[in-house]
DNA sequence: TTTAAGATATGACATTTATCATATTTTTAA
DNA sequence: TTAAAAATATGATAAATGTCATATCTTAAA
């Protein structure tokens, strides 16, 4: 578990939430989820719950980055999903009543609210446009996991790179420079991520900086050419 | 879209009911679904729906076996999920007020209903268990395809396959023999499932047959070794 | 700073898997 | 039944990708 923070965030006003499955709820609900709530701060690197633990609550990003991954054979890790301010991560285990199935990291540093498990079945139980927010929430992490086994199954490595960085370009967006992704993952992650070994992700990053598609600046990757990175991935219109 | 049948079962005693998310609902409430309903029936191979149209309500599975499958590039396809008796298709666009993202299409001679989408979302504002009963089948097929997604990215061609055939099997289960699998799949559709080439899935069952994990009796497969096939899986106590 | 540890990079090579070609078998339709 | 079409099977080969080895660079710790 993460250390602890004492800093508690104002559900009311909260920037987040407007972005999340909270933003439409009413007002005592929104009190009820304050007075209730607990906030912590991750740095990145920290994991937020593991594989196997069972969940007591669901997590609200507040400002950050998480990667929620996977243990494989061998040790391998795979990331599966990612989370951004507004998203809620570590639902799903908690609404199947399950062990969590995946583990959740920080790669930036986080800021999270922890909102209990009654808290939330209160919520689904008396507003039922709160279900029908976490039904979507679930259907568009679900459309997305069934585009991924698409491409996995089907897209050979150097397209999934391409793709993999336009989508994390799409997702945490750039720097006010313009080109500089915000998210900076080594490249055994951005490995895991694609579905292949660090190797063959670092020879591809080189390759696509060699074709001018991307540059480097120390560990952050730059977009240099949307179009070519688009090509390569095979995406059209 | 399918040809419609005149055939309207009863939901009060549909065997395939008390096994699917309408499980719990309360006696109206079958009633108006029971009114609203439209039963159909599927010859092998027919579409229920395509990836693409708009989605006017959800289809729930009476008897049968469907797969979900998706359009992949140059005209592949990919299945990403299969349902029996008792399951939902076609609620997830649905849910999400979206187009279908996947098509449907029936593997096997097939009975389903068809409740359309106002019955769903006001069942979902009255019946707060019914929600749950959504949350946790998203859940549930969420859980799947990040599996799916890691087995993809991590597992070679020989272990996915083995893998399947023993999903297969723990799906849809054996006939009576006790050692064929109730479902047939053409050697093209189990590669889109496995995520390969027909030729390899090819290769592997007759390298299968031939260390005898399975046998072939016409186009029906009979796995004959579990044991010797959660070992080629990869597949631990 | 200096050293050690970790990350990135690259070559050589092995392995896996896909593709193409072509039989053979099975199914479908005339 | 017979021919045509589709599915299954198998060999030869190419292409993609993974693995191992090793070098270089970067970061963190002493």
């Amino acid at each position: 578990m993460a250390k602890k923070e004492e800093i508690q965030h104002d559900c009311e006003h909260c920037h987040a939430r407007y972005k999340s499955i909270f933003c439409q709820i009413a007002p005592d609900e929104v009190k009820i989820i304050n007075e209730n709530k607990w906030c912590q701060s991750l740095e990145k690197g920290q994991q937020l719950f593991a594989e196997g633990a069972y969940p007591h609550g669901i997590f609200c990003v507040n400002t950050g980055k998480i990667k929620i991954h996977q243990m494989g054979d061998e040790g391998r890790e795979q990331i599966v999903r990612f989370a951004k301010e507004g998203d809620v991560v570590g639902y799903r285990a908690m609404l199947a009543g399950e062990k969590y199935s995946n583990s959740a990291t920080a790669i930036d540093t986080t800021s999270i609210c922890f909102i209990p498990k009654n808290v939330i079945f209160s919520l689904i139980e008396k507003d039922s446009n709160f279900s029908i927010q976490l039904i979507k929430l679930l259907s568009s992490n679900l459309k997305h996991a069934e585009e991924s086994i698409l491409h996995l199954a089907q897209k050979p490595v150097r397209e999934r790179m391409a793709e993999s960085l336009l989508f994390l370009k799409e997702l945490y967006g750039l720097e006010s420079d313009g080109i500089t992704m915000s998210v900076s993952l080594s490249r055994e992650e951005i490995a895991t991520l694609v579905g292949t070994a660090t190797e063959t992700a670092i020879r591809l990053l080189s390759e696509f900086k060699s074709k001018k598609l991307v540059s480097f600046e120390g560990r952050k990757i730059q977009i240099i050419d949307v179009q070519g990175l688009l090509k390569v991935a095979n995406i059209h219109d």
